[in-house]
RNA sequence: GUGGCCGUAGUGUAGAGGUAAACACGCUAGGUUGUGGCCCUGGAGGCGAGGGUUCAAUUCCCUCCGGCCACCCCA
């Protein structure tokens, strides 16, 4: 019996990782950019932090959780999003002491136990950024604005923002007083999923699945008519905001949609989600919110906070959807190519080499031409000849395996060696071949 | 969690109730004496797992596992 990987985890191979390279670099380039700073929390917490942060009732802390019992009896839980465990932080190490807001930003993965697909799986891995402390609108541009930059540095093209904003609970009761109303109204036109829906969560009705149930929503009271003073000040502010950055950005485009909602309590005004224009079921790349009550739920003092969290796996699945080429990468400089019974001499000069900060690998023992070839495969840039011949003579042969790579003749010592490998790639790069290595 | 489609070497595909399961790419070894890519010739490697029907199953049936799709959910 063989050992097969869990169930919806994946094993990212060599050959797959300069795509997760080009997005991990991209995210810590525009985080940096905006000035956010990188932090880590633990992959797994206290249970209890998920079930109050993410709500007891919900599907989410009832099957989707990896929780267990640890040998202590404490009851741990692999983390199934970041915005907990920041907060947590933020409380726990009294993170409001600094400048607000704080700027964060992880890169990390999380754990859901879902039915697995493309782009769902068990374990997945997630860019994230919060802003905690500050609870102007512009803050909010400016997270909308690093997630489009962030989608924009990777390459991603014919993406739309949908937005909405969902007030604050106060104005909230009576929206959904008013929505359940309506939708209670129209029950008998619902289907059987959205009838239970209405009664777990109103406002997940609205981005039912169901067409007939989507006709209705349409024309359901809207959120944005509920929220009034402050909050109707943000949002007027931030969709200003918006209007600036599509003048900045011409491919920048935003929707109000107002069936865009969250199913958690502790989400209040913003809410987005960048998706591809033509996105079919797991399209959205990006997702974030503003959650101001969420830090007081957790036992901090009332702090303001936004933040997206956006998965890799998908923009990477979008990323070869879009057929966007991402480099490979390269072989190492040299090859060591031993002929015949030259001891540990090839070895030793391959340490040598990379002792100089040449990349150098040893090629295996085998036939000159296996070793050639072997060199080829690796998309080696020079091999490195050392047989009886060169020991006697204290040299070794040096050839370019560029297409018109021609060799010559070096003295045997790791530096002489190192120096002129290092001309040979100069004088490509001077001539623009290799350019792309 | 519900429903559906699917599962043949590393990858992509072909195949038939019955003696050696095919092809391409990839990997590997050679094509004489120390030179890669192209070409030629070899080699390794497989019917997801378990059970059942049958004289005989990779092929039919069941269960499980896994992938994919839709739903539930989606922090």
């Amino acid at each position: 019996m063989n050992f097969k990987r869990p169930r919806g985890t994946a094993d990212i191979l060599p050959e797959d990782q300069p795509h997760w390279s080009h997005v991990y670099s991209a995210a810590r380039k525009v985080a940096q950019q905006f000035g956010y700073q990188r932090i880590d929390t633990p992959a797994f917490e206290d249970t209890s932090l998920f079930q109050r942060g993410v709500g007891d009732e919900t599907d989410i802390v009832q099957k989707e959780m990896y929780s267990f019992e640890d040998h202590g009896g404490d009851s741990i839980t692999l983390r199934p999003e970041g915005t907990a465990s920041v907060c947590r932080a933020y409380i726990e190490n009294g993170l409001h002491n600094g400048p607000q807001p704080v700027r964060v930003f992880y890169l990390a993965p999380m754990f859901r136990y879902e039915r697995p697909q493309a782009g769902r799986v068990r374990q997945h891995h997630q860019f994230g950024v919060e802003a905690i402390g500050d609870e102007s609108a512009e803050v909010d541009a400016e997270i909308i604005e690093l997630g489009w930059k962030y989608i924009a540095a990777l390459g991603i093209k014919n993406v739309t923002l949908r937005l909405n904003t969902l007030g604050d609970p106060e104005g909230r009761a009576d929206y959904i007083n008013d929505l359940d109303r309506y939708f209670t109204e129209h029950a008998d036109q619902l289907p059987v999923v959205d009838r239970n829906r209405l009664e777990r969560a109103p406002l997940r009705v609205l981005d039912s699945k169901a067409p007939e149930t989507q006709a209705l929503a349409d024309a359901a009271p809207k959120s944005v008519d509920y929220v009034g003073g402050e909050s109707k000040d943000h949002w007027e502010t931030l969709l200003g905001l918006l209007d600036n950055l599509k003048s900045i950005y011409p491919e920048f485009s935003y929707r109000i949609d107002h069936r865009l909602v969250r199913g958690l309590d502790y989400y209040n005004r913003t809410v987005f989600e960048y998706e591809p224009l033509d996105a079919g079921g797991q399209g959205t790349l990006l997702a974030g919110g503003r959650y101001d009550p969420l830090i007081g739920i957790l036992g901090g003092v009332d702090t303001p906070g936004i933040g997206f969290g956006s998965g890799i796996e998908r923009m990477i699945l979008e990323m070869k959807k879009q057929e966007l080429v991402v480099k490979g990468s390269n072989g190492p400089d040299v090859v060591v190519v031993a002929l015949g019974d030259v001891g540990t001499a090839a070895a030793r000069l391959a340490m040598g080499l990379r002792a100089s900060d040449i990349s150098t690998i040893l090629a295996p023992k085998r036939s000159m031409k296996a070793q050639m070839r072997y060199a080829n495969n690796l998309g080696a840039a020079n091999v490195v000849i050392l047989g009886d011949r060169e020991i006697e003579q204290g040299v070794v042969s040096i050839k370019s395996l560029a297409e018109d790579g021609g060799q010559s003749e070096v003295t045997l010592d790791a530096v002489s060696i190192a120096e002129h490998v290092r001309l040979n790639q100069t004088r490509c790069v001077g001539n623009g071949t290799a350019g792309d290595r």
